[in-house]
Parts: structure tokens; sequence; C-alpha cells
DNA sequence: GGCGAACCGTACCGTACGGTACTGTGAATG
DNA sequence: CATTCACAGTACCGTACGGTACGGTTCGCC
């Protein structure tokens, strides 16, 4: 197992910071056919010379972009506290909403549009970057969350990543894939809380131990 | 409610399938930016005027390879029989099963990453005709099946809709979004088996009642 | 003030694509 | 045999993109 922090991480400067947000924003507005090379200098009041300076390539760009949001949503992981059963159904509450609502945020699917689009063509570089930034750190949190339950005596499951996969199916199914594909969203946004009610009750009656569920 | 059965579906000419089939072929291999009028018309033998003639334009040869792929893909419902818990179970894991695989082909992966590449574009009519003729085909076999289980005392739910997308997310979770990032498919499809067992037997120990167990 | 680095704006180049038009050809039809 | 039709093959056009080069401007530094 590696200890290194974060492969590369260039940290840009500020002013390539504003350039990579309004490159998002051009990606977001328009998909990834508006986000040409001129698209982004005129947006961002940059020249394009210094776009290649910056970032190499196109496809630089894109990395950065990637990089650059993923480093903008930081997961807190905050189970210190020693879990009640209500408390353990309310962080797993709390997760499910905060999936739900990074997973349906305009850049988070503008992005993973991105990567799926060049998922054939470069080998899935950028779709690893989006798996290793995106659901591998929101995993984590998932995880020290499962285990704190089992600590506490309110979960039991044999393989932590398992558990976690059954959890994140049933919060999400193929929600995200819908709103991909170009479902409306706002239909679906204001469905997020019965869907993590649903999500999490069903979770705790595969997974809770008797103290976790109010029993008869 | 409408009772058209389906639009239009042209039913286009065996050379038109054929050139079809040389379309998907390419995508499959290179991903959208391989799939040019000119390489879908020299893969094809035949002219690009031709291709014009026949699908109109660009999106409407994207939109015919839809309609032709769904069109292979028949989803068969046989649950003619009376469910036993056993039979019940044996079905659920074949569907388990179809749905990986389905989901998991070359062609549905590619057809998916092209819907999902153009939803910002074209106001996700490409991803609509997916979801209609993919998920909700074979949607309606989950439908059945869960139907008939309740018929026969072996499940209790409410709404079937939540059931089925209870069972989808188990069955699913996040694999499909992974493969479409590029993931390496090979190691995934081995894990198939275990996966449609794992997601059956949670979706019946949480929809199942007590006849469909075998209770201690 | 002189100087160099960073950078903007723009012009430019090669290429590739979507779409159209034209020519040739083989098969059916009378 | 003459005509028509469907089609392949190809040349062509306009456009748009990725990437590069260059002149002009600002800013810090000696």
């Amino acid at each position: 197992m590696q200890l290194a922090a974060h492969p590369h991480q260039p940290d840009y400067s500020p002013r390539q910071n504003d350039v990579l947000d309004s490159a998002l924003r051009l990606l977001v507005d328009g998909g990834e056919k508006a986000l040409t090379t001129a698209g982004v200098a005129r947006a961002a009041n940059c020249s394009k010379e210094s776009l290649y300076k910056w970032f190499g390539d196109r496809d630089g760009l894109l990395s950065a972009m990637i990089g650059f949001q993923a480093s903008k949503v930081r997961t807190f992981d905050d189970t210190a506290e020693t879990l009640t059963a209500a408390a353990l159904q309310e962080h797993l509450m709390l997760f499910a909403r905060d999936l739900l609502e990074v997973l349906g945020g305009d850049v988070s699917l503008a992005l993973n549009r991105l990567a799926i689009g060049q998922a054939s063509r470069d080998g899935s570089k950028l779709g690893s970057m989006l798996q290793e930034r995106g659901r591998r750190q929101i995993g984590k949190r998932a995880g020290a969350l499962l285990e704190a339950g089992r600590d506490a005596g309110l979960l039991v499951f044999g393989d932590r990543d398992d558990a976690y996969d059954t959890l994140y199916g049933l919060i999400v199914s193929d929600l995200h894939l819908r709103m991909l594909l170009g479902e409306d969203r706002d239909r679906m946004v204001k469905d997020f809380g019965r869907r993590a009610q649903k999500a999490v009750s069903a979770f705790l009656r595969l997974y809770g131990s008797e103290k976790s569920s109010a029993g008869p």
C-alpha cells in the first residue's frame, strides 16, 4: 500500500484557477462540444497560447479541470462521537442526501459526461481520475461510518466494501445514469428525501443488528 | 395512456440493416469520434449520399442505430408457471445475470456513451430513446416477475416500481457507471455471478414473505 | 529609464468533419 | 436496345477546431 498522499497535484495559480472555473462553467452550459480552446480563452479572457503553456494540450486542460473540481469538493468525515441507533440513522440519511446532491450537481454531471465520452479514446484516464478523486473519497467517508456502526454494535457485516456497495446501490440505483442521460433533474431532486429514507431503511433492515432497529 | 405500440419504427431494408451493423461495429471499436459519415460509408461499402438519403443526417443515423440495436435485443417474459420459492429465486437470479450481461455488453456501453455524450446538446433525445427501449423493456419483464411473486404470496411490497428500483440498485449499484467510465470489464464480468447472488439474497430478505425464505 | 518575463488578442495553418453534387455502373423494365 | 432507378465512389465546399506564431501591453526588477 502506498503512502503517497496525492500523486501529482500541480496546485495551480489563482489566475489559472479562474481559468479552470470559466472552463467548467462553459462545460456545464454547453457540454463538451462547447469546450473549445478558443471558447475557453474567450470566456476566461486569456490567450490560447497561455492555455497551452499552462496545461500542455486539450487533454491536459480536461485533466486539470477534473483535478480542480475534485479539490473543491472536500469530503469531511466527522464520526468521532459514540454512535447510537438514532445517530447512525441520522448519519446515514445525511450521507445519502449528500451523495445524491453531489451526483446530481451540474458540474459533476458535466464532468462525468465528459469522462464517459472520452472513455473509449484515452484508455479511461479521465475516468480513473473521476473514480479516484470522486467516489473513492466519498467512499472513505461511508466506510468510516459503517465501521463506526459496527464498532458500536449497530451494524453487522462481513466485508465492508460489499456493505458499502449495497448502500450505494440502494441510494442511487439507476438515478445517476438517468441524470447523465439528460432526464429532467428537477423532477428527481424533489424525490431525494424520500429516496434517501427508503434506502437507509432498507440498508438497516439488511445490515442492522437487533439493537439498531426499534423492534416491536 | 397511449395505446400506440411503437411510435415510429421505420423498419429498414436489409441493406440498411447491414449499414447500421457496420456503424455499430465502428462505434464499438472507436467510440463516437470514429463514427464519421465517411467512416461509416467506407466500412459499409456505401456512399455518403445514400447515408443521407436513408437517415437524413448524422443525428438520424444515431437514432436509427439505437432503434436498430434495441429491436435486436428482444426481452422475453416467461413467467407463466406457478411460482415456488425456489423458482422465484431462480428467475430473479436469471434476471440479474441477464441484466448485468446486457448492461455490460460492448454495444450497450457504446450506445450509452454516445447518448450521454449528446445529452447536453440534443435535449436528451437519444437518452430518452435508450431509456424507453432499453430499461423500460427489461423493466416490464422484472415487473411481471415481481407481480407473479406477489400473487404467489412469495413477495410483499406496496409499490411495484419502488421494489423494482430497489432490485435494480442491489444488482447494479455503480457497476454500470464504472464500466461506462472505462474500468476494465473483464475483472467485473467474472464477478457477475457472485453479484447477482448477493443482490437476489438481499432483495428476498427485504421483500420476501416468510414463505419465500427457508426459515430455520 | 531600460529590460525581460508573463500574457492578451489575433492572425494564421493544417486538418478533419458534415453535407452536397456529380459521374459512372449495373440491374431491372419496357 | 433504350430508359430508368438505385447506388458506389469521389471530388468538392464551408466551417470549425487544435495548435502555433507574432505583435503589443503590462508589470516587476535592476
